[in-house]
DNA sequence: CTGAGTGCAAAAGGTTTGCAAAACT
DNA sequence: AGTTTTGCAAACCTTTTGCACTCAG
């Protein structure tokens, strides 16, 4: 945890940038909540509880930060809001998702399913990949059971 | 062109709606502009050249109606704007994105590329995938031809 | 002192909604 | 008549911006 602070803080100082109170602390509740793609308004409240005094704008001004310096990733799940996801360690390309239509929730694949269809892209279509955004929606493994019980009764 | 006015028809027909001279209006757009991902304003503005009468509202409602009934999809390339995309006839899947970073040129793929890669989520996430989202940024064929002008220069 | 960073409030931009009028059955 | 659809304007919500203030070097 700590280590993960100091080592964003070096990515944003070798960008000229400083490591305010304000920015530690939406970094803070970032790598508190890693699996939750929180968006700006989530950042922002749970920031508030630790520093009421920051404004909202920081957030934005924060998280568009990260995004430029590539320490988070800004996504976009269809609901109308950018939801921000940091990035794993060293991880070169983006990490998959599976939304679930029925809850939901949200789940991450690390895994690198694409190398082959990127391959295949590259060469038919004569197009260079610098990223991709893979989304499945469907239904989840709770979901799922809970059909399962419903048809039952 | 025709027919496939008509079977649209037919489809908001059967889920009791009716083809109005603005929802027909709007769908002759979409069908005159396929390969456009266009947002809701441009839509918007297609419309009014033909029935300067019709309001934004209208187009928004309508294309909100066709996301519903499956005829068109939704989609958002990230630039904060929503996108409307006419369903290939019988495509089971919804096609693949090349959006490039250069130019903003969007171009599609209309094979699917992810048969296993969803087969294998499927399987090992125990997920059951309704649709999915596949979007390539990158560098498209003319930008790279342009940089290599460039660069020799 | 100077520039970077902040908070607030206002503005912007895209989308949705309320409502009365219009169209259709 | 009754239901659906429409156009307009207002409302809404997320995000961005302008500006004066603060803080650190």
């Amino acid at each position: 945890m700590e280590n993960r602070v100091e080592r964003i803080k070096k990515q944003l100082h070798s960008a000229s940038y400083k490591l305010t109170p304000q920015r530690e602390a939406t970094v803070r509740v970032l790598l508190e909540n890693e699996e939750d793609h929180l968006s700006a308004e989530d950042v922002y409240l749970l920031v508030k509880e630790k520093s009421p005094e920051i404004g909202l704008a920081t957030v934005y001004r924060t998280l568009e930060l990260l995004t430029e310096l590539k320490i988070v990733d800004k996504i976009n799940f269809g609901d109308g809001v950018s939801r921000y996801d940091l990035r794993k360690e060293g991880a070169a390309h983006f990490h998959h998702h599976l939304v679930c239509i029925e809850c939901g929730a949200v789940s991450e694949i690390l895994e690198d399913l694409l190398k082959d269809v990127e391959q295949k892209v590259e060469q038919d279509w004569n197009f260079e990949i610098k990223y991709h955004r893979l989304i499945f929606h469907g239904i989840c493994e709770n979901c799922k059971e809970n059909e399962k019980i419903i048809d039952e009764e």
